[in-house]
RNA sequence: GGCCCCUUGGUGUAACCGGUUAACACGUCGCCCUUUCAAGGCGAAGAGUACGGGUUCGAGUCCCGUAGGGGUCACCA
């Protein structure tokens, strides 16, 4: 008998018909790991680009776990990628409570049920018997599982038992039967023996469910059409596959991710580098650069579109494209479209960004004109991968020169070179409103030749006169940026104040 | 260890239903442009598709096996 022929167990395409459901459910544990981050924009983009809802769901059902300010975090978080959800904590919806924890009257709803339907019962193991017994297993090589003792209780010795106050687990009953088969979007099928599938804990004996429990019955009743989740999960898939059969609820569909993994190829975790999307925030990095990187870690476009914004993305993503291996995550790249997605912001948006770094800034108290920022930043443009940068490399547009490069000095201030400095000064000086940078370049040439010396004799220890570096954007437009009376001044105590030797 | 998943240059991916010298991007290196540094342009090195068999006129694509890696086996999600 070929375990395909049990087509009730696939999840099929009987949603077709039916408006695509989403969701993203994390559990609040502090901050977005960046494996989530895409998850959600997967979720996200299948929903938009299947005219669906996007859902956010607070799976906080381990009172262990429960963070401060978590879930607040989490939805501004998701607000700074750019992933409106359609439902969820605030906002609302139908569907609601969206927190695993203001359901557990539904989650009890559905324990009775099973239980009345012998597809669950109680246990009262204790946790000491249930991890001897595991060692037990582990050593005689089996796989650990419960050994269904409960089950061999009388009702007599249950009622007594709750009667009794004593604590207690409400466990699925996993009888044999044929194969459960899942029909994994990105997988295929994938099909589980079903004497491998433990009597996984329903609910807890502090009466919450587990997540196995609680995001089959979620998902059925907020009508989730796709389950889009990490590899992790896929595992244990099939115990809520069994619910669904249990409970006799259509399946969804289900869709599990490839991971984000370490340069050693395990998990991306914490211990290895940051996973927090809040501390890639800090950084500098643009949401629209890493949701395009994170997008790109087990998908594409398939045309070789590399560099892309969310509505490209949106019309593009299909489940079936992605990818199956886990896929390292590597930050060269993400620096890369980090300094493309911010050299294709508008003068004006870059403006936005760098007056927040300003503002953060011991410059804060500055008054810094617009037009005169937005010189900097067409100057600096190509020169900055990151907002902060602005400041950072070019900091002699904030503030007077307090310093001069050494190599550069060395290279390019000479003997003659003071001279040659005080002359130039002096002919910038008899400038008569100078109106761009081709005013201070003709002057410079023209000076250049009054003395007999290549332009670069001037060019170079101008530049590190008015700039204290060697680099930085072209002189001239260094000058013209920086104005008449603050290159001359610059130039003159650069004169007094290198001393060769 | 059981179960499940995966395997194309250093990294991320592409290669329709088997059909040119396996393509693109990041990174690296070089050249050009620029009297700086970037950005940009051009070019190079870098995988013969984990390995071994098989099917086929032909295999990265199909089949079998092996190896390696990963996930999971909680009263966590």
């Amino acid at each position: 008998m070929s375990p395909y022929s049990f087509d009730i167990f696939e999840s099929g395409s009987f949603m077709s018909n039916t408006d695509v459901r989403v969701r993203f459910a994390p559990s609040p544990t502090g901050y977005l790991h960046v494996g989530g981050l895409r998850t959600a924009l997967y979720n996200y983009a299948f929903a938009k680009a299947n005219n669906g809802k996007f859902i956010l769901r607070i799976e906080d059902t381990d009172q262990n776990r429960y963070v401060e300010g978590a879930v607040e975090n989490l939805i501004n978080t998701l607000g700074w990628a750019g992933l409106q959800y359609d439902e969820g904590p605030e906002k609302g919806g139908d569907f609601g409570p969206y927190f695993q924890s203001e359901r557990l009257d539904i989650y009890k709803r559905y324990a009775d049920e099973l239980i009345a339907k012998g597809k669950a019962y109680y246990a009262f193991d204790t946790p000491e018997r249930l991890q001897q017994l595991r060692e037990e297993q582990m050593e005689k090589k089996l796989q650990p599982k419960y050994d269904k003792f409960a089950l061999s209780l009388s009702k007599e010795e249950v009622h007594a038992k709750l009667e009794a106050g004593e604590p207690h687990v409400v466990r699925l009953n996993v009888e044999p039967g044929p194969k459960v088969i899942i029909d994994d979007i990105v997988r295929g099928k994938v099909e589980f023996d079903r004497d491998v599938i433990d009597d996984q804990i329903l609910i807890k004996s502090d009466g919450f469910p587990t997540y196995h429990l609680a995001n089959v019955v979620d998902d059925h009743l907020m009508g989730v059409t796709h389950v889009i989740r990490g590899e992790e999960w896929l595992s244990s898939t099939h115990k809520h596959v069994l619910l669904y059969e249990y409970l006799g609820w259509d399946l969804p569909r289900f869709a599990h991710l490839p991971l984000l993994l370490n340069s050693d190829r395990s998990k991306l975790s914490k211990r290895q580098g940051d996973v927090a999307v809040e501390s890639y925030r800090e950084k500098g990095y643009l949401p629209e650069a890493l949701n395009n990187f994170v997008a790109l870690l087990g998908w594409s476009f398939g045309d070789n579109t590399e560099f892309f914004n969310m509505q490209q993305f949106i019309d593009s993503f299909t489940l079936e494209k992605v990818h199956k291996a886990g896929a390292i995550f590597n930050i060269e790249k993400l620096n890369w479209l980090s300094a493309e997605h911010l050299r294709s912001r508008s003068a004006d948006e870059i403006l936005i960004l760098l007056r927040e770094e300003i503002e953060k800034s011991k410059y804060n108290n500055d008054e810094l004109s617009d037009d005169y920022l937005k010189l900097i930043i067409e100057a600096m443009r190509e020169r900055v991968s990151f907002a902060f940068e602005y400041l950072q490399k070019s900091p002699y547009f904030f503030e007077e020169v307090s310093s001069y490069d050494e190599d550069v000095i060395k290279k390019r201030w000479k003997a003659e070179t003071p001279d040659h400095m005080s002359a130039l000064a002096d002919a910038f000086e008899k400038m008569d409103n100078p109106g761009d940078k081709h005013d201070y370049e003709s002057v410079l040439r023209a000076t250049a030749e009054s003395l007999g010396v290549g332009a670069g004799k001037l060019i170079h220890p101008v530049r590190v006169a008015t700039s204290g570096m060697g680099t930085g954007p072209g002189v001239f437009d260094l000058l013209y940026i920086l104005g008449k009376e603050k290159v001359v001044e610059r130039i003159r105590k650069a004169v007094d104040s290198i001393k060769i030797g």
